[in-house]
RNA sequence: GCGCCCGUAGCUCAACGGAUAGAGCAUCUGACUACGGAUCAGAAGGUUGCAGGUUCGAAUCCUGCCGGGCGCGCCA
């Protein structure tokens, strides 16, 4: 019975209650069941009954107690106690929990997607960096988050896309180019260049392509660099966040804005809701009709559009591209942004409320003896992928909420000990897929038999009710944005399945023994367990790996 | 000054408005002639920053303080 069904026989026994006139209340359309957190609760419960309490006009036990009387009375369900102030605590009989191993595995990389977003058309941008240079750690975070949102919408059935905004227009790209230049010619870099490394490197790829790079006109030279350089940097970005496991439906370019005219289309459209006015020769958006706290500047007195024009013409895109709802991870420097982003919506005609949506991850740092006294945005993204790798890099991050401060220590995500919840977790993994090896090799085949009365143990009633859980914890990390709740319910898992695996022996201890119903049917569980620690890792985009 | 985020065990952090606030690390004590000990069992560790409020019930929601981080351009 998985936990969906107990629900339904839950509302079903509440009807049954009302019918027979034993209490009045409005009922809802769907009961939750909980995992409560000591096993000692049962399986599952419900509080239920305290929240019909008020409405019924009963006290909550009286409900409770009507409630447990018929709920008892259904098939699968070994017990149903009332404890505390109105909760029902519910045990299900081995076989009806127990049947949850078989159709976990016949689910396979399905369990746990669920129809919680269907309908929704959602589309999530994150990283949106400059392409004037390498992915450094302020991007990380939302690199590794972003694309575990992405997957967790999709899993929950919403149309997702996965997109990447390129800041390539404005003053910084002539810069970028400005800064190429100047290396190729062993000049030094102008005021408020670049003066990293890969400027050397990208000027001495142009110049190795074109050895007159160097003495090519002014003009002639900056275009080169600006459209070569963008190319080698871009191509880099996308490289490292392919390493990174991190996909993107889409690769948008501002520039195209611009070369297009949905700048001033935008401005003009803008206009015509209402909220564009003309001050000092300027072009302002009238963002405090929306809770901004000053108006913004479109189009600047010397004609020049400003990059929130370029914001709004990108939200008019997307909205013009059917999304009705828009994601915007951004880092904690851009927070000043929420209210103008939201402004834009509304401006635009939309819904502040219902289609944008803009997150905001904190700071976090990587130390680590290799890093030494170097901080913030000198560590590259690519130099992290080679120091800490990305299975580590990636469940790291994915583990703690965005909207907290994280200082992570790079040696230790590094560590192969239980210290390091990655390994503790695909661990796990690699033990299911040992012993579905070994038993293989001993002649247990599941479709032998199946038996879920023979899963008796306190761990397997513990394990099966954690991996009934699955599908209620991707629907809630989806809804809320929340990946973490993924890693750690893996985490979870994990250390349920460990303490089952240390009682519960799934092939026979000698091989002459002969192999029985308990054996295929601890496979199961074991082969379920493994499907969907697998599954949780693919949604954090981290490696499920069958031997380590 | 205004705004956003955070404050939970010695440390790093969990906890859909629910029951005795939980994990890992560190500390202490145990378990391999049994599917990988990268594991498991147990002990100890707390006035959830402070004070009010909302209700059957608050770490969680509201108000005010205290402490920390970040942001407040006709830059991008």
């Amino acid at each position: 019975m998985t936990p969906e069904q107990l629900a339904e026989a839950i509302l079903a026994a509440l009807h049954g209650c009302v019918d027979a006139g034993e209490f009045t209340a409005p009922l809802p359309a769907s009961v939750r069941v909980e995992r409560p957190k000591s096993r000692e609760h049962g399986d599952w419960s419900t509080n239920i009954a305290l929240q019909l309490a008020k409405p019924a006009g009963m006290p909550p036990r009286k409900i409770a107690d009507a409630l447990a009387a018929r709920l008892s009375q259904g098939e699968g369900i070994a017990k149903v106690d009332v404890a505390g102030p109105g909760f029902l605590n519910i045990t299900l009989d081995a076989a009806s929990a127990g049947e949850l191993a078989k159709s976990v595995v016949e689910a396979g990389a399905v369990y746990g997607h669920n129809d919680t977003l269907a309908g929704h058309v959602i589309n999530v941008e994150f990283v949106s960096a400059n392409p004037t240079g390498p992915l450094h750690i302020g991007h990380t975070r939302w690199a590794a988050l972003g694309d575990a949102i992405a997957r967790l919408l999709k899993a929950s059935g919403a149309s997702v896309t996965a997109e990447h905004y390129i800041n390539d227009a404005g003053s910084q790209m002539d810069k970028f180019a400005g800064s190429i230049v100047a290396r190729a010619r062993g000049e030094e870099i102008p005021e408020g260049g670049y003066p990293g490394g890969w400027i050397n490197d990208l000027a001495a790829q142009i110049t190795g392509e074109n050895p007159d790079f160097a003495t090519m006109p002014d003009d002639e030279a900056h275009a080169l660099a600006k459209s070569r350089g963008y190319e080698l940097q871009l191509g880099q970005m996308q490289a490292t966040l392919n390493a990174f496991r991190v996909q993107f439906d889409v690769w948008f370019s501002e520039k195209t804005l611009h070369d297009g005219g949905a700048v001033e289309t935008a401005v003009e459209r803008l206009r015509t809701q209402g909220h564009v006015d003309d001050v000092d020769g300027a072009v302002w958006l009238r963002t405090t009709d929306f809770k901004d706290d000053k108006d913004r500047v479109l189009i600047r007195s010397n004609g020049e559009p400003t990059y929130f024009a370029s914001d709004a013409a990108y939200y008019l895109d997307k909205k013009d591209r059917g999304f009705a709802e828009k994601i915007y991870l951004l880092g904690a420097d851009h927070h000043g942004y929420v209210n103008r982003l939201k402004a834009i919506s509304a401006c635009a005609g939309d819904d502040p409320e219902a289609n944008i949506e803009v997150l905001i991850g904190q700071l976090i740092n990587i130390s680590g003896e290799r890093m030494g006294k170097r901080r913030g945005n000198a560590l590259f993204l690519h130099d992290l992928l080679e120091w800490i790798g990305s299975d580590p890099l990636r469940y790291s991050l994915a583990r703690f909420p965005a909207d907290s401060p994280l200082d992570l220590n790079g040696e230790e995500m590094r560590k192969r000990t239980n210290d390091n919840p990655v390994f503790y977790v695909q661990y796990a993994h690699a033990r299911t897929c040992n012993v579905s090896r070994l038993a293989a090799a001993d002649g247990v085949n599941r479709a032998d038999g199946f038996d879920p009365s023979l899963l008796v143990d306190d761990t397997e009633a513990a394990l099966l009710a954690t991996l009934g859980d699955f599908p209620r914890v991707v629907a809630q990390a989806a809804t809320l944005r929340e990946p973490h709740r993924i890693a750690r319910y893996l985490e979870d898992l994990a250390g349920r399945f460990h303490k089952w695996y240390d009682v519960c022996r799934v092939r026979p201890l000698n091989a002459e023994d002969e192999i029985t119903d308990l054996n295929r049917t601890r496979l199961w569980l074991n082969d379920a367990t493994r499907q969907v620690l697998a599954n949780g890792l693919a949604l954090l985009g981290v490696d499920a790996p069958e031997r380590m």
